[in-house]
DNA sequence: TATGAATGAGTATTCATTCAT
DNA sequence: TATGAATGAATACTCATTCAT
């Protein structure tokens, strides 16, 4: 398996750095090769190429990040419990990696359509550990049972994607985590005045 | 005013039409110009350089988009109703130009983040409108008193744009009107069992 | 005759001043235009071409300063009078118009070698005026009957030409006037220790 | 040292012909590539723009130029015989290679006035040969000693320039050879009548 | 495996010139 | 004569990818 060898995970951290500091456009591969030490040839022994850079940049990463939301998650005892961990778990993890945040949240997005396909391929795990919690919220009766899950999912995966994005573009100058709660509280919530 | 010139809207509209049939990265401003009818040189007449032209597609469909949701709120009677109206045309506005659609949900994304910096400038009336729903509603008594209007115009937002991504990436396939109340009701009263 | 028609030098005198102070490769016939106070097109009225402006430019300057040269000779008595004569003229008369200068010694030049033909042929009176205080040096004895006039004339003409050059592009800084007695003695002694 | 690569030197020689067949704005970077047999990215790993190229074509040429002409002169026992020589060689090389003598006094002229003055640059160990034999000559007492040394050895270039132009523009028909000896009468004798 | 020199396709922009008014 | 909006040809340079070593 090539993902054990020590110059793939190089050239991953690499190009993330590259990335997030020069931006997507200005990251030629030459300087990806040259950050993490190889020739730019031995690139191509890896990848595929420049696409395959970043699809695979973004699968390990987002392996990790869901694997340690469902971890995370596993532990909790109720729906409401879940959300609120995972909505913190997001949080945290993107603040903690500030350049992982750069890349995923604005650098990525700046791929074609074809590329945007494959990243929601690579996405959809994370998005079924929402659905579960949907669906397991409507089971225990604690959410309505007449939600749309794939709606209500965009919905709550569009709210914590648009706040890290604006975080992001603030230049991270806030503290994401003192938010979780209100978020949780908005998705279960809403606007409303509870009576 | 040049906004007035007929070429100028002729090549705003071909921007529209090229970029959403091609891409933005194949959208070559010799393309543009040919759909819009007018030689090469002829663009740079009327907008500084490429990113300008995007920045003016931009700007001009926004502005009306954003005038007539505008608009079409100052009829509402209360925050609810404003918001639920706000949602519809959202999601009409859109529906009904796919190119346009396509262009703002994904092409323009890829952009960097100069561009991008300046699009959120434009899109600022936009969020003010939803600034004035939220501040309207609490002041009503409809919505809490304690929310953070910043952080849920974003959730606002980030769920509306994320469901016309979806919608626009899975081809325009259903019909988004029907979601409006549903997206409306998880704004207002969230996931939760009504008591 | 188009050349009594004020905008024709009008054209003229822009020309020169545009050049002189942008270069030749940045002197786009608008700003010309501009400058001239006319619009595109009536440069067209009155020039075939770009080019035909510089070689205007040429005619004209260099039709005022051989006249010029050729009248101060006419009151001299003999050849070393008229050569020294010359050289004041020459030195002075571009001393005094700097932008004619830079025009003339510099920018003129990065034209292509069809239009430097063409320089050339306006040149040819005052090459002819060097040719004959060349002949009438022989016929007075002053200069040896031995010269190969095209070729001592290529001299005298290089030699001025290169001085010009050289105090045009050392920014003007110094004062040509007082070289021309030097000159003059190099032409006609040369070198050598005299006997 | 890029010098020893062959590719640099065929790129120079290619530029050489190109530029002398085709002048100076009709050489595009492509063709200079076409015929030096490499492709035109290839250029750029050895010439950082189109003007560097230039610039590199007559760092080199002059380079041998004048080291030919330094040693050829310090074979010479006076300043009268150095200079003959150094007018002899001059000529003769320059007639040797028409491609570089087009180059040198037509096409390299075309150039904006910041080129110029780096060209300036390389042909100063040219103007310190002739300061040199200026200043020898003096010493010997074979030049008088009252000379200006910076103004004579303008007037020696002009004159020798000014000679290669016209033999170039001739289109080289007539032999330059034989005219050295009248050349470097004139320059140590004038024009005068030796009493 | 690893290298890095070489490749060559691809495109925004300028500006001399025209021509309908 | 005079205008100036419109034209469209023309070109340097970058950078992802290859392949001989």
């Amino acid at each position: 398996m090539k993902k054990n060898k020590p110059k793939y995970n190089q050239i991953i951290e690499a190009a993330v750095e590259v990335i997030a500091e020069n931006g997507y456009h200005a990251s030629q591969v030459s300087r990806i090769a040259k950050k993490a030490g190889v020739a730019d040839g031995t690139i191509y022994l890896y990848f595929n190429n420049k696409e395959d850079i970043l699809i695979s940049v973004f699968e390990e990463k987002m392996g990790q990040f869901i694997e340690k939301i469902a971890c995370g998650i596993s532990k909790m005892n109720n729906a409401e419990e879940k959300l609120l961990k995972l909505i913190q778990m997001h949080f945290h993890q993107l603040s903690e990696d500030p350049h992982l945040a750069i890349v995923t949240q604005l650098e990525l997005r700046q791929s074609n359509t074809d590329l945007r396909l494959k990243i929601n391929q690579i996405l959809k795990p994370y998005l079924t550990v929402i659905d579960d919690i949907i669906v397991e919220g409507t089971k225990e009766n604690i959410f309505r049972d007449d939600l749309n899950v794939l709606l209500v999912r965009q919905m709550i995966f569009g709210t914590l994607d648009e706040i890290m994005t604006n975080w992001v573009m603030k230049e991270q100058k806030y503290n994401l985590a003192q938010e979780a709660l209100q978020v949780q509280s908005f998705i279960i919530n809403g606007l409303s005045v509870r009576e």
